[in-house]
DNA sequence: CCAAATAATGGGAGCGTTCCCAATACTTAT
DNA sequence: ATAAGTATTGGGAACGCTCCCATTATTTGG
């Protein structure tokens, strides 16, 4: 009753041949006549032949497998980016395996074991807001596991990475708040361990001093992405005896949680106070009103990354160079 | 320059042990005296070792991955059940790997090819809408692997499966357009080969049975959940003679499509149309007018659906009961 | 027609574990 | 003190595959 999986060995035995002429045959090596590989792979197809993986990544020491870290699945950041990097991988005959941190650096580290363990052949990854420490991550490069951070990264390491252009987005989308003849203008920053914040917060800056507006630090708050004290600083500031009159949000989730805080106090949008956000989820079209917004080429995102990843992991690593890819942004401009 | 993973044999040599027992105490072995299972244990931290999990799923059979199989990532549904699932599955120490079909048959045998080729020891798949044959996975069931489907499931195949109560909430949602004075209740359905639209479709009759309203076929469309093809059917059903005063919509995503193509037409929701949807997705309350919708306990299922397939892998197969779990929805009466 | 090259196949070690069985050391009851 | 455990450790086959090396069969040039 045993159902045995079918072994190179039984065909070997079956066909009366070698099990090296099989493995040869059915890894693709050329030195095999015609027939006798005809031969095989009729056989193989026959009885479905199912190679054991795990053998054969016990003697390559190579998993065929590409992992993918990322915060969270809930927005629909991420989900996009794996979908582009999905992609990319299959097609280049890798499998993902895909695993979310939870926002959580903790969880964060024991991805990274699990995927050590399961010995991946490279790793994608988007930090937790809370990391701030990298040697889970630093291992995989040491062990010339190659390794590329995308979106939310790591500056310091030295590893290829892949980010929008923060700084630019940002930069023009309080550009846009301030055409609109918007004089006071918030900014609701993101903690300021990630590298995408500062560079946000950079353009928010260099927006202003573009224009020759005063940077006040009382409109400018960072916090730590958790949705629920938007509320609080949103009215924090409103309270303000000089209360803003626009904001340029970190992100959607941001800007949306801001306009209903807004919105209870009876304030019109965007006559009292504009709002603007970052990254174009697909909800800030659909709220009313429409939502300004600093749109990333999300796909594309994971495409480049699992584009460089492979690349890396085709060439040589011992020559790494950490370069960074910077995709451009787009203001889509609506209400 | 070799980077030399360390392995049993190492430690072994090293402590002058053979590596029985450093397996032994590797794998928990009750049979190993406390001192040298102690000195192995420091050894081991002390150099990191980790230990090779091909060699161990070679011999032992089992990989200690999981498999999920899912349509798609960009709804919010099917992320969050899977980290409902995926918290019950590492904490009972398995790994998870995740492949998403695209809505499309084609990547769905492929993947279901992965999980086979990665011997996944259980497999969690909800299947895509195009979906009607199902051998690729009933191949798992042959094999002895667990497997358990949720949410879109096949009726007919003889595993455990976990769907929300689709007629319930279904029949709830209508009631509740009737109870408000509609009669004119139109329902956009999903395609009839998910189960889901099948169940949700009775749902919408019985409860225009129950308060002897008229079924009038017309106002019933089923389509293949293309989000452009929704305006189209709107504007169909208003351009009837006798248009709908209500919409029941197969989910949420349909359901905001179609206040668009409403508004579009300056109706006012919900006087003029109401419009129900399900599955109460993050943007049924941030749109104007916020969505009535049936929510369902979308981690809920995700956990019960790793539950039962952990069960599974634990207990003899041989047995198995096609139960299905059905968990219950809640009518959220918005706008 | 034979040596030498080429083509095709077979043999077998080794990848890092697990786990059964045997060997050894140490107790305990007679 | 001796037989008969019991606790602890070691030896080594097996998992299914890859790949180097050796062997055999076939062809080619001189």
């Amino acid at each position: 009753m045993k159902s045995h999986q079918i072994t190179i060995t039984d065909i070997a035995k079956q066909l009366n041949l070698s099990k090296s002429t099989v493995s040869r045959v059915l890894t693709g090596h050329p030195n095999v006549n015609a027939e006798t590989r005809k031969l095989i792979l009729d056989y193989a197809e026959k009885v479905d032949y199912q190679k054991n993986l795990f053998a054969t990544s016990l003697v390559t020491q190579k998993s065929n497998l590409i992992g993918i870290i990322v915060p969270e699945f809930i927005s629909s950041f991420f989900p996009k980016a794996i979908v582009g990097a999905q992609d990319k991988i299959s097609s280049a005959g890798f499998n993902l395996i895909i695993a979310q941190s939870n926002e959580s650096y903790e969880t964060e580290v024991s991805n990274a074991r699990v995927m050590m363990a399961n010995q991946v052949d490279g790793l994608l990854v988007s930090v937790t807001k809370e990391t701030r420490n990298f040697d889970h991550l630093k291992a995989f490069k040491r062990k010339g596991i190659p390794i590329v951070l995308f979106n939310r990264i790591c500056e310091d390491m030295d590893v290829p990475k892949v980010v929008v252009d923060d700084y630019d987005g940002s930069f023009r989308a309080v550009e846009h708040l301030i055409k609109i003849g918007k004089k006071r203008i918030a900014h609701l920053a993101g903690p300021d361990n990630l590298s995408i914040s500062r560079r946000r917060l950079n353009g928010y800056y260099a927006a202003l001093r573009k224009y020759n507006i005063a940077i006040d630090e009382e409109l400018v708050i960072s916090y730590d992405l958790t949705m629920d004290k938007v509320k609080i600083y949103m009215n924090h500031l409103l309270n303000l005896t000089n209360p803003p009159d626009a904001l340029f949000a970190i992100n959607d989730p941001t800007a949306i949680e801001a306009i209903q805080a807004i919105k209870k106090r009876g304030l019109r949008i965007p006559e009292d106070i504009a709002v603007v956000g970052f990254s174009n989820d697909q909800i800030s079209e659909l709220i009313e009103p429409a939502l300004t917004t600093v749109s990333q080429p999300v796909t594309k995102i994971g495409e480049t990354a699992a584009e460089m990843l492979l690349h890396l992991i085709k060439t040589d690593i011992s020559n790494w160079k950490s370069i960074t890819k910077t995709l451009s942004t787009e203001l889509i401009i609506r209400k």
